[in-house]
RNA sequence: GGGAGUUUAGCUCAGUUGGUUUAGAGCACCUGCCUUACAAGCAGGGGGUCACUGGUUCGACCCCAGUAAUUCCCA
């Protein structure tokens, strides 16, 4: 067979990913096998593929490619999330670019741009991941605006409605100016900012004497209804009873007295604007204080604030803070750092705003949902999420989940003329719902006017698990029976609360029962610099270029090679670059062993008979410890440990043991022994690496078309020899001792040399790797003798001596000032170990186990000391 | 300001209820090799007072207390 001298993971990838699309291997259906689900994180329509997809989607991937070949029905379901409040923005920008204002088109002809836009750019994501690899049931792909998401999504706000857990409100909420709507507080981002402290006169009210109050935002003193003090500040005590003129406009407001007030912040006065600021407006509750909303929506003054009406807030922070030093109410500025938050969306600056939203209650669903996470029923990887999972699901605060926007699910609530709301399903329910409400009022279709509002995106996402299976719905269906619950949830930390948690509270309310079993979590794809990779930044590397350029594999083992659950992970395209190696490395095994003639006659040789024997445990013994790393999931390690399998033992001990001489014929049995070790590496690598192993794997041997890795049967476990396994190990210290030596004398390999050992007290020699150790230091003669030898380069490996006899000199005072720097090591070592077993609380309280193992430490050291003795007075 | 985490080799990380010849890996580094599968490679090697201080214990990277640095979350 023909097997190309190169690697060409391009026609390789595209080759096996069509082929395993066209014979449906990723298709799933419920049958009589366990399922193993998997619901892809959808993500937004307005995203093209980055860093951190392409972590977490070849995590699952390799999670859903294991379980397919254990045996499972392995299920993972792709799709993507509408993203209102991205995709909006993205829409409105479309528009305006053609000329087109969204407030001069109907909200139907908006969804109508917006669909074409989301037909047009929603599914690059998906299609990228093809080229990752991704073995997702693509027949299954949903999108949370789809027909049936939306209704799912019409059902829930419903019922919950109906349940009282969902209200309309006045509530203070994060509003963003420039896209025109609330965000939740997740979408706030903090920044920390260099601004001023502006220090302001107050005069009280028929006086002549002042109070100076601190403030970062000037603008806001419009909206002033009040000063606050500490009610045990000496300082103003005398303020009891009196008001204070805001300035500029000389209103009167009280002053009060609240333990709120840091005193040792600024001058421990405190201006209180309960319309835009969150403290204030609780304090302003309390104190029942009049509430001046002094902004428009797109964050310009109103005629609320008299002055500067229309004018842009923060052009206003500076007409005025030049106002009041006119004016004389400017004591002074201040430097000052502080942290304000910013929409993550539309990076404006987020204005806290009254205004009137829909709420999800969440206390009493959170509690189910933190217990199920607390008593482990779901796991969290690693651990240590669960703390700050319980400290957010203890402080939890309502959802606030209508948006002002169209892209979206309109939320079904119709206002009817006598200001009363009905919700339900569809306007006509609404109609004779609100027939039924008021009887005599004689509702017609053209009196209800639904809300203008969208749902929050998190309010799809959050069914999600349910909901791509149609189980709102359809609760009884068998694709929700079969698949649900998931098993694994791969996701990252940042999004802990307002989408996992949420996702339990929608499991848990919906099916009683759990939506996943485990939740990884992957860490932060940062640069060299530490830096999150954003385009922003322009930090990150296009990920179908990686592909390119190191092929997918390679991208993937460069992903995961450094990479432990809910650990960032400093990217650095060498890692891509080792992954490509690794290929690179596989591909010349492959190459190796193909392009053996096999001889059926010649018998097997002794020592590829031990070397199979060796690599039979070796590879019982690592699939074992990988099994491990996956059950915990480490997948770095499970990769690690497989990259070292296949590398050092197998290409570099096992390959070379078993290789024969250049241009002789290897026996058929060893050849057929090696193929089936290399089809079990194969599989055991498949999940990392799909497309190299599918590719050997098909050409390792004749096969049928359907015979294909990515749904062969997974190894099972096997118990591994011991005995062989230890036996390597001293054949592998004595030939790296003899490497060693011919290094350090010059001696090629192609030099053949003799080899004799000496035999410890007549014991029987074991010779298992003799033929091994020959052969991989190309040793002439093995001899055993049981007297010193004179004349000869000696070593000594676990207490026993070997001699080689060179030909050139050998340097005494060299000899003797490495054997002294090891006696030196091993009285050392003996001392120590003499005095823990001197100490009789050791050996009274420590386990016998480990008393008997210093004692041999101690006699394997005074022998060692012996034999090192007797070498230097040899010497001599 | 409150809470949680992290600190082990130059870098990124393992180290599994405290005891496996005085700490492991990958990468990087150094040395020697173009040895007909692979220089995208082979062989060998150096490198760590396990952040610091104290305590518990026969015994501490591991448990406890404090200190410092750093990250995240909440306000």
């Amino acid at each position: 067979m023909q097997i190309s001298p190169k690697y060409n993971p391009q026609e390789t990838e595209n080759k096996w990913y069509s082929f395993w699309m066209e014979k449906g291997l990723f298709r799933s259906t419920p049958n009589e096998k366990p399922p193993y689900t998997i619901v892809i994180p959808p993500p937004n329509v307005t995203g093209v593929l980055h860093m951190g997809h392409m972590l977490n989607n070849t995590i699952q991937d390799v999670i859903i490619r294991r379980a397919r070949m254990q045996g499972f029905n392995a299920c993972w379901v792709p799709g993507t999330d509408h993203a209102s409040i991205a995709t909006e923005a993205k829409v409105v920008a479309k528009l305006r670019e053609e000329g087109i204002q969204k407030k001069d088109i109907s909200r139907e002809e908006f969804m109508k741009h917006a669909w074409e836009w989301k037909e047009k750019h929603g599914g690059i994501i998906l299609e990228q991941l093809k080229k990752l690899g991704a073995s997702c049931d693509w027949e299954r792909t949903k999108f949370t605006m789809d027909a049936d998401m939306y209704e799912s999504v019409i059902q829930v706000f419903v019922d919950l409605y109906n349940k009282g857990l969902i209200y309309r409100g006045v509530r203070m909420v994060n509003w963003d100016p420039k896209a025109l709507t609330a965000v939740s507080d997740e979408e706030v981002i903090f920044k920390e900012l260099n601004s001023k402290l502006y220090y302001i006169k107050y005069f009280i009210e028929g006086s002549n004497d002042f109070i100076t109050v601190a403030t970062t935002r000037p603008e806001t003193i419009l909206g002033d209804t009040a000063v606050c003090v500490h009610p045990e500040d000496e300082r103003y005590a005398f303020l009891k009873g009196k008001k204070v003129l805001v300035p500029l406009l000389n209103r009167a407001v009280p002053v009060i007295f609240d333990e709120y007030v840091d005193r040792e912040f600024g001058t421990g006065c405190l201006k209180i604007t309960p319309a835009h600021d969150i403290n204030d407006y609780n304090l302003g509750l309390k104190y029942k204080l009049e509430t001046i909303d002094i902004f428009n929506d797109n964050g310009t003054l109103n005629e609320k604030a008299q002055l500067y009406v229309g004018e842009d807030r923060f052009a206003v922070r500076k007409k005025i803070s030049r106002e009041l030093e006119e004016k004389g109410h400017l004591a002074k500025i201040e430097e000052y750092t502080n942290k304000v938050g910013y929409s993550e969306r539309t990076d404006e600056v987020i204005e806290p705003k009254l205004s009137l939203q829909w709420f999800m209650r969440m206390g009493d669903m959170a509690k189910p949902a933190l217990d199920v996470v607390m008593n482990d029923d779901i796991k969290f990887h690693p651990v240590k999420f669960k703390n700050t999972y319980r400290h957010w699901m203890e402080n939890v605060k309502d959802w606030c989940i209508s948006r002002q926007l169209w892209w979206g699910q309109q939320i079904p609530a119709w206002y009817l003329p006598n200001r009363e709301i009905v919700v339900a399903m569809n306007v006509e329910t609404a109609l004779i719902n609100a027939r039924q409400k008021f009887p005599d009022q004689n509702y017609q279709l053209t009196d209800l006017i639904q809300d203008e509002d969208v749902l929050d995106t998190w309010f799809s996402s959050w069914l999600w698990p349910i909901s791509v299976f149609d189980g709102i719905r359809n609760p009884d269906n068998a694709d929700i029976n079969y698949y649900y619950p998931t098993k694994d949830l791969i996701t990252a930390p940042e999004i802990l609360f307002f989408w996992v948690a949420r996702m339990i509270m929608a499991g848990l309310e919906y099916r009683k029962e759990i939506p996943f079993k485990n939740v990884y979590l992957t860490g932060i794809v940062r640069d060299k610099l530490g830096r999150k990779m954003s385009k922003s930044l322009g930090n990150s590397p296009d990920p179908i270029m990686l592909m390119e350029q190191y092929g997918a594999d390679g991208v993937r083992v460069g992903m995961l090679l450094t990479s432990p659950a809910g650990n960032d992970l400093p990217f650095d395209e060498n890692l891509c670059e080792q992954g490509r190696n690794f290929t690179n490395k596989i591909w010349n095994a492959l190459r190796l062993v193909k392009g053996w003639e096999i001889d059926t006659i010649i018998p097997q040789p002794e020592y590829a008979r031990t070397a199979i024997q060796w690599f039979d445990a070796k590879l019982n013994e690592t699939f074992a410890n990988i099994e491990d790393h996956y059950e915990k999931y480490r997948l770095s390690d499970a990769l690690m440990t497989t990259y070292k399998l296949i590398w050092d033992d197998f290409c570099s001990w096992y390959l070379e043991m078993i290789k024969p001489v250049y241009l002789q014929p290897i026996d058929k049995r060893t050849y057929d022994e090696t193929i089936a070790i290399f089809e079990k590496l194969m599989k055991i690598l498949h999940p990392f690496m799909p497309f190299i192993t599918e590719e050997i794997w098909h050409l390792l041997n004749e096969r049928t078309e359907d015979d294909c890795l990515m749904v062969a049967d997974m190894l099972k476990h096997e118990n591994s020899d011991p005995l062989i396994l230890q036996q390597f190990n001293t054949a592998l210290d004595v030939i790296i001792a003899i490497r060693t030596l011919r290094k350090e004398k010059n001696v090629l390999n192609k030099e053949s040399i003799s080899l004799f050992i000496r035999k410890n007290n007549n014991e029987m020699p074991d010779t298992t790797f003799d033929a091994i150790v020959a052969k991989l230091c190309n040793i002439d003669k093995i001899e055993y003798i049981n007297e010193k030898m004179e004349a000869a380069q000696s070593f000594i490996v676990k207490n026993t001596e070997f001699y080689v006899p060179l030909s050139q000199e050998i340097d005494v005072e060299e000899e003797l000032a490495k054997l002294a720097v090891e006696l030196e090591y091993a009285h050392k070592f003996l001392n120590a170990v003499k005095m823990k077993l001197s100490n009789e609380r050791f050996v009274n309280s420590a386990p016998a186990q480990v008393v008997d193992l210093e004692k041999k430490k101690q006699s394997d050291a005074e022998q060692k000391i012996k034999v090192l003795e007797e070498q230097i007075t040899k010497l001599k």
